[in-house]
DNA sequence: ATGGGTGCAAATCCTTTGCATCTGC
DNA sequence: GCAGATGCAAAGGATTTGCACCCAT
């Protein structure tokens, strides 16, 4: 593991720290070839797994969406819609007790290193949506 | 939408609903085949996207892995091993106080409808191997 | 000259789709 | 005979891999 990066992983960093949205490994690949116009994807797809190993971002899997990335690495939680299916951060510190959280992980038998609250309910966009068809998949 | 099961579709829900664990698509049409041994992989698929629409079933997408899909669909918990990655349901109801869901949600600016609490952390098998390589992906 | 990083193309894997057939009514 | 369900094979899309090349050490 090494600490420094080269030119391609810094601009792929770059691209994912100035959107503040959950890019996809093609969407990242496009923005980052507006500047190093001759990087492949293959090469977005391994400086990913690198940044990921190396902690600088994280991999959202979600639905039947193909993997998103975020340069948001702080613990923080989610809010799912169920209608669009769209995934956001939650913008606040959520405190869930910590005793709940024990008990949860002696139930389960883990050893608890960190924790994700996941809500699902209508997301704005589609709460104001209602009478409209729903705009899913 | 229509309320009865086929033949295919019953013994795809039998064999869920049989295994306690999450099973792939692969892994249900292995199993169902030993029944029914015409059945296609296709079928599975589209059994398995009419259980779900009529909640029968729930899709458990998660890391880099194939969809797993659980006939377990009551409102709980996961707990996610760190290591090996398993996904492993948390077998109590855990409480996260409503005041805490409703300040996130506010937050998010979603209507809350469920949530889920994923925790991550050293799963029982992984713990007791600590000292072995660990034997990811 | 050596090792790591690269682009390209081909391969891989899971999932979906097209289509002709089959089934029950 | 019709509508829905089916199996099969082919298509599709995201991700990975093989490989030759390039560059800095």
């Amino acid at each position: 593991m090494k600490e420094t990066l080269n030119e391609n992983a810094q601009a792929v960093l770059n691209v994912m720290r100035a959107s503040h949205s959950h890019m996809t490994a093609t969407e990242i690949y496009e923005a980052v070839r507006e500047k190093r116009s001759r990087i492949g994807i293959a090469s977005v797809y391994r400086i990913l797994h690198n940044l990921v190993e190396q902690g600088y971002v994280k991999e959202l899997w979600h639905a039947d969406e193909c993997c998103r990335y975020d340069a948001h690495v702080e613990r923080h939680d989610h809010a799912i819609c169920t209608v669009c299916g769209v995934l956001l951060d939650i913008p606040i510190e959520v405190k869930v007790p910590q005793g709940v959280l024990q008990a949860a992980a002696e139930a389960a038998g883990i050893e608890l290193s960190s924790h994700e609250l996941r809500l699902y309910g209508r997301c704005p966009l589609c709460n104001t949506n209602k009478e409209q068809t729903a705009q899913i998949k």
